[in-house]
DNA sequence: CCACCGTGATAATGCGCATCACCAGTTGGC
DNA sequence: GCCAACTGGTGATGCGCATTATCACGGTGG
């Protein structure tokens, strides 16, 4: 009748192990399956400790478990800021279906890094000093706003983490499931090249992030491979929609007859500023972008290289599961998936 | 030479004791700032102490302080199905926005329960009689398809478990935050009774659960208060969009003017429906919703109760760290929000 | 009849940390 | 001059588990 009961202690492998009448060693072996091991236990025991198991609701204790130097079964996902508010979640939303769909298959838990921010909203690795991806077996990392010391520090301690999109850390080789960017780039300009265009113009956001740097060198390759059937593949940078709405008369003026921008966003801003001229895509001009991403829903479908977020997620996922059963092996696991190419209506043979 | 290097030690608190000569209690205190309590450390040993911390790179393990401390500072949501699929999120994105926004104040991590799949899909709480919820010290709960025979179990078990979403358990109180759809239906009756409307029909999808057993409740409540301004206030059974088609012309016929579907996605079936009989929406017939869900994006702009899952997310969060600060008050802790009203172009005051 | 092996179990140890009980020295009050 | 109180620390213990070394026992083969 007394109402403030014991703060509902949870039953151990001790208390299994009485009611059983065994040793804890062989509830720890029943309960991980190594039952021919070390220690061996015969079916009709097994049965019994089983039945002692379910009989009082015991779970191992994954603290404990992971102390004694077991696993967790837990992979995080770490990102430097809130994965949910609908702006994030625009982006964030493909890896992590992929992200899911891989640790299922491992049959882990998904551990989300929320509470690893210092002050303030800013998310951290460490937190005073302390790593917090420990709580997991090994982290999945996504997301462009990021600090490279930490992650630099994060490699060089060991920690067993996988990057959705390539990472160049100073001393340390990153493990990455990475998009070809490089290549989408190229069959892109490949495809408008084909189209007949001999001018083509690359909007530049300004970014030096690997995932820019790699589409700029895909267009660089284009630019040389195809050297003879264009007249121009120039590069332009523009911050921001204002820059785009401000530098398109001028290349219009100068006769390009088709723009590649960074995102989808920056496309239509481009769109938006052709169509300002008086001038139609892709009627008089052709715009592509070099990524679906897009804040808002865009006013025009726009033929645009599609990142194959899904299938990164979940190469991450098996990267790192790659690296945690074989954690002798140090070299980094890199995997580099194809992009496709998303045919949407603002592309098209150039005029005349 | 030997390219098998050791498993990667890390420094311990010991390895810090023995530098800094003190016993690693001292350390324990230091590095938890606990240097006031049982065991106290002058401000020089503090000092001496940190520097051999900064010295060894020494950060403390999560998992052993987990078992020491008794807390993992992890919470758990769980789902019988995947998050992510697009159909999946665009039902739990706003649960998950209140949940990361309140378990990110608790300075606390979030576990998704990817693993607990029993065979083949299918998730379960009890995986091989084990409760896998305990990777967290407390979890909520989320979503429609459930087995209420675990969740039950759960709560006999004493987990710490808040549910989104009202949820009546035999032989249990559950906690949970829910939102009050009684009043949210009563109120959307009455604007509907207030713009003239004198026959009404309730579009019933035939579910038994508590959250359109709840607009039951508010339906009856509101024909009841409202029986001298109504003809009529009917409720009929129609499981599927065939059901609303089929439906339709004959309430059109038998004179009602307002048509209150469970959700968007059947109020756009019901518009539809309308409009094939060459009546227009809202001139001719009114249509509204009790639950802004729906899967696809809708043609029209449907007049709906809003659910405030946000603010229901994060409520479960609260009255979770509530259960787990108190664990001695074993009552249910619960939460009723209020829904919002969206205004569409769906329901205008009756013809003439 | 003993050496030997395979089977089925136990006991002991330690993972890294937090915490509690205790202790040595130093003031300080009266 | 003696006890009290406070300061600054030590040492032991155990959280729950995995693992290793060890042991008892029965059956075989030589």
């Amino acid at each position: 009748m007394n109402g403030t009961e014991p703060p509902r202690k949870r039953p151990t492998q001790a208390d299994v192990a009485r009611l059983a009448k065994v040793s804890p060693a062989v509830v720890s072996a029943v309960v991980n399956g190594r039952t021919g091991g070390g220690v061996r236990v015969g079916d009709r025991t097994a049965a019994r400790v089983e039945q002692a198991i379910r009989q009082l609701g015991y779970a191992p204790n994954v603290a404990a478990r992971n102390l004694a130097g077991g696993r967790s079964d837990i992979i995080g996902v770490f990102t430097y800021e809130a994965l949910f508010p609908m702006d994030a979640m625009s982006f964030y939303h493909p890896f992590l279906m992929g992200v899911e769909e891989a640790v299922e298959e491992l049959d882990c838990h998904l551990l989300l890094f929320t509470g690893s921010h210092v002050d303030g909203r800013r998310r951290a690795i460490y937190k005073n000093g302390i790593n917090t991806l420990q709580h997991a077996d090994g982290a999945v990392i996504v997301g462009q706003a990021e600090n490279r010391e930490e992650l630099t520090a994060l490699l060089r301690e060991g920690f067993p983490a996988v990057f959705i999109g390539r990472r160049e850390l100073p001393g340390a080789e990153a493990s990455y499931a990475a998009a070809d960017y490089s290549g989408a780039t190229r069959g892109l300009v490949e495809r408008i090249s084909g189209l007949g265009h001999r001018r083509i113009a690359r909007l530049h956001g300004g970014s030096a992030h690997e995932s820019i740097v790699d589409r700029d060198a895909g267009f660089a390759a284009a630019r040389e491979q195809l050297a003879e059937r264009l007249d121009a593949a120039d590069v332009f940078v523009t911050p921001n929609a204002a820059a785009v709405t401000e530098l398109v008369p001028r290349l219009v003026e100068q006769g390009y007859t088709c723009l590649i921008a960074d995102d989808c966003d920056r496309a239509a801003d481009a769109c938006a500023a052709v169509e300002q001229l008086g001038l139609s895509v892709p009627g008089d001009l052709s715009v592509a972008a070099l990524s679906e991403f897009s804040l808002a829903p865009t006013a025009r479908d726009v033929n645009t290289v599609v990142t194959p977020g899904r299938e990164m997620g979940a190469a991450a996922v098996r990267l790192l599961a790659d690296l945690l059963k074989n954690p002798s092996d140090r070299s980094p696991r890199r995997t580099v998936l194809d992009c496709g190419l998303h045919d949407g209506d603002t592309l098209a043979a150039p005029r005349g």
